[in-house]
DNA sequence: TTGAAAGCGTTACCAG
DNA sequence: CTGGTAACGCTTTCAA
């Protein structure tokens, strides 16, 4: 069973390889009309050979000669986690509608291998790259960029990147919503843990929530703690003792992993929420409504950041000028902030 | 800023692109020695000038004269699915030490859109797939078979597919290891909760589970219900409020999302584990260690999988028999089944 | 609206 | 060991 080529079908239809190829590549306008200089006629006979004789475009031959190749990379720091596996999801469907196939690479928060799959997916002539950039990974995106391939930031900020596109969560409101849900319940002593990582996301949200507490005039209390990501565990529980008897009444955790550190910690010292503390974790997970007390938390739009994203991505596929759009997070409300002072 | 091409390095290097496309293939046996019928100075040489212009294979072209392609496609049911990220990641990091890149495709547990995803990637020259079959996806796969492209079953089995290298979880081991765990602590009335979904991993589980319960005499106390993906929220209410009335003693929940289920319906009912109910789990979460209770559970060794769907792909790619492989199961000892009786 | 022909960068074949 | 050359299947001028 020999591949079928345009050839087949040119010969077949009785017409010219040139015809076939403009109208296997013509887009359909709003009509269903097919907007290429080809009779209707023929080209409804090349459409119905076509599908006859069970053609399969090669994409190695138009991407040889083309350029392009209707795939494009996404690379998130790590596909595991659950925030970037729903992402991806979204992601991949988008792209499917818009004529895309998807390559994937993960670059496990290490610059390198960021490096390396940039490298690998350019090889393979992927059309555009959509990355969550990891610490240090400026000169990795760069090599993409000197290609010529357009890249959409996700999730995370980068600076002095020229002419990429960006789509991001509004961290900064992110912390004030969380930061103000607990002031507005009368509490006073809100703290919060964030990690050493070079990236822009967590900084944003240590703003939103420096913002909030100088907004209620309780900016003396305002601490924010630090640890190392891979190596919380033993800080953080040093941190919740130390926060639980300085009389602290409330944490706002900017990311999943350590909600569901500081989760694991207060369950193994015996500390309750909201009652010992109030908790806002962040991102979506089952623990939140399986722990004793369900568990307030930020919500970031998956399904708008993985879709805008490919938008951009294509548009600037296209020719257009990179996009910047900023998203913004949603709060789903448990009983970890159920308290009132 | 042109791309460089094996023709400008041959030409810098003073040999033909006959012996550049020799090197460039070459794989380096143990001594780092190069196996290809190339003197070893030449070899040298080219390597250095391929270094030195930036050289970058064109992997569009080599895949359009050779048919081959260096991708492999990976097509998860659902990649936001926790156990398949983790797998995917595993996977991506084998094939890229073997040199492909992956592309990803979920089928979000429809044959169509599985049909869909494999049309896609065998249009891109894809070397070989893994894929976890959905329910009906047996044509899907069968085109693949049909094009000639190497498939292996990662997860799920499906009979009546010749030629498809396996990895699979020894499942009916992981049925009979919870029931028997629960049997052992002098349990007698131990039950199961099961979807009616059309993939063979369930009813292995539960043939397991059967066994156990035949070994111990107790088969008349065998008894599984059944609910429907993405329905079971309130069939698993009412399954579970009758049974505590039956005075069933322990449940045996053979995947995740039934797992976090029932747990959720629990904590509302205020069903307490072990004392009320014991419970065994399934695959990897948060949920677990951060549960009122920590919950005992089935372990998948997830790299494990990962890395011999690989290996077992690979090795058909380079024309060897397919390989069927089962792994074994693992348990993570939590206080749901801290109890003797 | 149609067609002929020239490549795209590799690999594969065959000859030396 | 080395080199010439013909494909691979498609898109893209250019000309009719």
């Amino acid at each position: 069973m020999k591949r079928i080529t345009i050839r087949d079908v040119a010969r077949e239809a009785g017409v010219s390889v040139t015809l076939v190829s403009f109208v296997m590549n013509a887009k359909r306008d709003k009509d269903g009309k097919l907007d290429c200089p080809v009779n209707a006629e023929t080209a409804k006979r090349v459409l119905q050979v076509a599908q006859d004789l069970g053609y399969k475009r090669n994409f190695a031959a138009a991407s040889l000669r083309s350029g392009r190749s209707n795939t494009i990379a996404v690379i998130p720091n790590d596909i595991s986690n659950k925030f970037f596996a729903g992402i991806s999801r979204c992601i991949e469907e988008k792209a499917d509608k818009k004529g895309y196939t998807v390559f994937f690479a993960s670059s496990e928060e290490s610059a390198d291998r960021l490096g390396a799959a940039i490298d690998a997916v350019l090889a393979h002539n992927v059309d555009g790259i959509i990355v969550a950039p990891v610490t240090g990974g400026d000169d990795a995106i760069r090599k993409a960029l000197d290609a010529k391939v357009p890249v959409v930031l996700l999730d995370r900020d980068v600076d002095g990147l020229q002419g990429v596109g960006k789509v991001l969560l509004d961290d900064e409101a992110a912390g004030r919503m969380s930061a103000e849900l607990l002031l507005e319940k009368g509490l006073k002593k809100v703290e919060m843990i964030s990690y050493t990582l070079g990236i822009s996301s967590l900084p944003e949200r240590e703003a939103g929530y420096r913002k909030a507490m100088m907004d209620h005039d309780l900016y003396q209390n305002a601490k924010v703690h630090y640890t190392t990501y891979g190596k919380a565990d033993s800080d953080v529980e040093t941190i919740i003792r130390e926060a639980v008897d300085r009389g602290v009444e409330a944490f706002f955790l900017p990311t999943y992993s350590l909600s569901a550190t500081v989760l694991a910690v207060m369950k193994k010292l015996g500390i309750r929420t909201p009652d010992d503390l109030a908790i806002v974790g962040f991102d979506e997970s089952d623990i939140y409504s399986l722990y004793a007390t369900t568990v307030t938390h930020i919500v970031q739009p998956l399904k708008e950041l993985g879709e805008k994203s490919v938008e951009v991505l294509t548009s600037m596929i296209q020719g257009n000028p990179e996009e910047r759009i900023i998203l913004k997070p949603a709060i789903i409300y448990g009983g970890s902030t159920d308290i009132n002072k």
